[in-house]
DNA sequence: CCCCGTCAATAACTTATAGTTATCATACCA
DNA sequence: TGGTATGATAACTATAAGTTATTGACGGGG
């Protein structure tokens, strides 16, 4: 019992004439009878009644057309359902973000993605910078936007910007109006940091220690508004990337020496087949100029 | 796209393997490759993952493997519909019956052939003697249990019985100790018959009509214990199926001169593919010893 | 009433393709 | 690092789906 044997016997019991149903189907008499009579071998009654003039179905014939159709808008359904899988215009995938990430990297992404793809699905999983980089070795989410490791063991990645880290001073600091500034101006200024499992603070904390440096933090957060309020009241200093934050009231940016960056990125599993969605997804990343 | 095709992929994605796959459909692992590369290309994508030691499926292989599901189980589902049909476990066919072969020999028909076959479905159409035939003719019913007229012009009859008619007299009626009655004895009795529009009182009018003979018809009624009670009661005398009436008090049955015989049987139209529920059912009616 | 046109069945043959065997490439395990 | 298990590939075979040519049967129109 084939899918092609119920095709032919559904048109035929449409048409009740086997010459038009051969014709609709683009293939010769014969082979129709041929069909139907293997069907009808199969099954060990008739379907069609060729007695009279016209076909007709018998009564074994009638359910059988029903139960026959059923099977056919099923299949056709089915192959629907891949082909828009394979248009992208359905689709699912994971993706981990870490909150820094989230808040002013991918935003952008997104929406631009939807733009482009608005019947693709995204999955997002929000579970801090350090752990992305596992959840994409086991499997877990199908690429991670992250802050790019110095190496990468056996992950591919793709570099989306280069976000250059600057110092956030009060616009009345006396450092101020320096065209730039070292760790070794800053080491007695309180500092204000995101809080600890945050990647940012864990990259200035470590850019210190290679000056054989300890800042004092004066507070840290979560929030990206509060450090930008507080470096404005002259609570301390902050280290933010030089794009997330446009023009605020009393805060002046002034870039480090030397300069320190923040590679962003995308990184997935090689040899592991991903969601079309998903690899839709890497290929916009790629060819998306990302505003720097 | 092919059932086989799905057969294979499911398989194989239950089994995470393709060469223990290929086992349990008893063909080779090539075979299983080339199937499953031909619904990879067909889709335009990959469903199954080959590239680790386990067989695992794309994420758009989990979706396509719930649709292929679907479709063999309603396949599956299908075939056994249509073996049920075969197997004369499931079947329906309509039959028409005149009310008087309704009354008697109709149940002990209908109830001998359930017991062979129980889960088959009959639908009795019951629309007077006349219009049986015409229902046959007209295919609205498959067979009818009818008197059979004289002459069936192309209409397939099967015998069931032939129930002779016999008088019923009051017991302390004059003539109720005779052998045998004429109708000619019988002119100035009261009859009482089956109302207008019923077989038998056709059939006892057309034989007082032979003789030229014109009866007093004392009342007519549709039941058939009404007229055996009438008699009892000395209303009038009547014409019955010699079977029909077992012992009553107070009435006698004796046979006319000549013989008068109901000949009931099976009708249905050659050259029509009947229902297998019905072909059984006139296969039962063939071998089914009636009791005289 | 018979002939002609229509339509399915059949036969003989061809083509397509599913399946086979043999062999190779690769990933994992010890 | 070599051995085993497993899927891919190639060349070939067998099956069955499809083709053309033809026959046979039914039904409507002259």
């Amino acid at each position: 019992m084939d899918i092609r044997e119920l095709e032919y016997f559904v048109t035929v019991s449409e048409l009740k004439n086997f010459t038009a149903a051969a014709h609709k189907l683009h293939i010769s008499q014969p082979a129709i009878s041929k069909a139907i009579h293997k069907l009808e071998e199969e099954l060990g009654f008739q379907l069609l009644d060729r007695t009279q003039k016209k076909v007709l179905l018998t009564e074994e014939g009638v359910v059988f057309l029903s139960l026959a159709e059923d099977i056919l808008a099923r299949m056709a359904a089915a192959q629907n359902t891949m082909i828009e899988y394979k248009n992208l215009t359905r689709g699912t995938f994971r993706i981990a973000v870490p909150p820094l990430l989230g808040a002013y990297v991918f935003p952008q992404l997104f929406a631009d993605f939807k733009k482009s793809y608005p019947s693709l699905e995204m999955s997002v999983i929000e579970d801090g910078s350090s752990t992305a980089v596992d959840l994409v070795q086991q499997e877990d989410v199908h690429v991670g936007l992250v802050i790019l490791p110095p190496t990468l063991t056996d992950l591919h990645s793709h570099l989306i910007t280069s976000q250059e880290i600057v110092v956030c001073l009060p616009t009345d600091h006396p450092l101020s109006s320096q065209p730039f500034l070292t760790f070794e101006q800053l080491k007695d200024e309180p500092i204000i940091l995101y809080n600890e499992g945050f990647v940012l603070r864990r990259i200035i904390l470590d850019e210190y220690a290679k000056y054989g440096l300890v800042p004092r933090v004066a507070l840290s957060t979560n929030q990206f508004q509060t450090i930008k309020a507080l470096v404005a009241k002259g609570v301390g200093i902050s280290f933010l990337p030089k794009n997330s934050i446009k023009v605020v009231n009393h805060v002046t940016k002034i870039p480090l020496h030397p300069h320190l960056f923040l590679e962003m990125g995308l990184i997935w599993k090689p040899n592991k087949i991903l969601p079309l969605a998903c690899k839709a997804f890497i290929d916009f990343v790629n060819e998306f100029e990302y505003v720097k």
